[in-house]
Parts: structure tokens; C-alpha cells; sequence
DNA sequence: ACCTCATCTGAATGATTGTTCAGATGTTAT
DNA sequence: ATAACATCTGAACAATCATTCAGATGAGGT
């Protein structure tokens, strides 16, 4: 059951060739996925947002989100492999940093695209 | 059990309190948590590039990224009950378009970022 | 009226996700 | 070394999500 030979009937073939061709790489829309699923989070939202400002260290980012530690640990490492933060160690407490420029500004255009909305 | 209660030891208060006051509103942040949400699948993120250069109906669009006319349908009622995706109605076609222009600027950004990471 | 085709809807299913709990790791101080 | 504390990890759970199937809706043509 092929769809692309079943439904001859109505699709446009030439258009659909046409943004097939122009669809970026499998790879660059995975990761682009990736960054997007990463700020699709309320409370990975905040932590990003408070990152932006200023250095925090993991129970700072627990008490601001209002989450267990271990919570706030599992997400910061999804940030973490998503480069989208590091991580500083000091004595016993671990701080942590936005790593990625460019996070910032989507993270802004997000929420003004949500202001006006 | 209140967390900011009892993890005294290490929260840095002021750092945190600092943190909230600077938080987007609630409605804000889950307007732009939404958005992200939106783009944070494969699927969809075709669509909207494709739907980013003209317009096009359903079947095309299934036609597109390969799955079943009802499942993009799904997935386009989604769409169009976050604003970012308006529908037009040619005889028994219902063709799609970008409703929202800011979605594209946050579609160009989050790919930019994943060709560059 | 009927039939066909394009799209939509609702229920069901498997996969993914965010959180918590309990316990592990690693660091500092005594 | 032992204790105390900050952080991390793994298992378990409920909730959410993307897809499919089967059937409903709605428009055109005969």
C-alpha cells in the first residue's frame, strides 16, 4: 500500500517534488527537532530563562522551578547533551550556564511570538 | 513537605527571588511553550517549510512526509488550533497556508542553529 | 437520488516524556 | 574514615503524543 502511487488522484506531484527538494537534510531537521522538543517545556523554559541571566547552581534551579533536585538534574542533563548548557564544578556544587548563543534568541522570539499571539 | 523550605543550605534566596521576579507570566511563557511544542516534531516542521513556500492541500501534504491523510489531518488541526497554519476551502480540496508569519522566522532560526551545532 | 472522492473525527495502540522515589557518586570538613 | 551535603542515576509511574483504522461529513458529478 504505497500512498504515493495510490492517491494519484488528487495530489499535485509537481509541487509536492518541488518542496521535497527544497526540505532541508534529514539531519538538520532532526536537530532542529531536537532544539525545539528541548524548549517545548514549561519548567525548561524557565531554567533557560534564568540561565540567560545569570550563572545558577542545581538546588537554585530546583527552589526556581519548584521541583525535586533529582527533577531538575534529569532535565538539566537533556540540556546538557543538547549542548544547549555547561556545567561548572565547584566544591560540592555544580553551576550552570547557557552554552549556546543562539538559544537565546529563539528563546525570545518564542515568547514575543506568544506576547502578541 | 515545602522544597524552598528545606533546602536552605545551598539555595542562593536571593539569586532566585531575582530569578522569579525576572520569569515571564505564566500565560506567556506556556503561550511560547506551546509554540515550541508545535515544532518539535519532524513531521510537522515539513510541513510548515513546505507550507513556508506556497500553499497546498492535504493530500499533498500527506503525500509530503509520507504518512496517512488522517494522520496529517491530525496534525494540521493542531496546527491550526495553535494559529500557526489557516485553512481555504476549493471544492472538495481544503488547501493550507502559514497563518502566522513569525513562524517562519522561528522555523529559519531553529534550523540555522542545527546546521551550525 | 446516488456514488465518488477529499477531508475530518473518535477510539485504540505503542512510544515518548516528566516526575518522583530510593539509592549511588563525589566533594568537603571533622 | 566517617559524616554531611550536593548532585546524579535508574527504575517505575502517570500523562501526553503520533499514528493508524474504521467510520462520519461534506462537496461534485452523474
Amino acid at each position: 500500500m504505497d500512498k504515493d502511487v495510490c492517491q494519484t488522484t488528487c495530489v499535485n506531484q509537481q509541487k509536492v517534488e518541488r518542496a521535497l527538494q527544497l526540505l532541508p537534510e534529514q539531519e538538520i531537521l532532526l536537530g532542529a527537532t531536537e532544539i525545539f522538543k528541548m524548549l517545548a517545556d514549561p519548567n525548561r523554559l524557565r531554567l533557560l530563562h534564568a540561565l540567560s541571566q545569570e550563572e545558577l547552581c542545581v538546588c537554585d534551579l530546583a527552589a526556581l522551578v519548584d521541583v525535586t533536585d533529582s527533577a531538575v538534574s534529569h532535565q538539566l542533563r537533556l540540556l546538557r547533551t543538547a549542548r544547549l548548557v555547561k556545567s561548572r564544578r565547584e566544591g560540592k556544587m555544580v553551576y550552570y550556564q547557557l552554552d549556546d548563543e543562539h538559544v537565546e534568541s529563539l528563546l525570545q522570539e518564542g515568547l514575543r511570538h506568544a506576547e502578541e499571539g
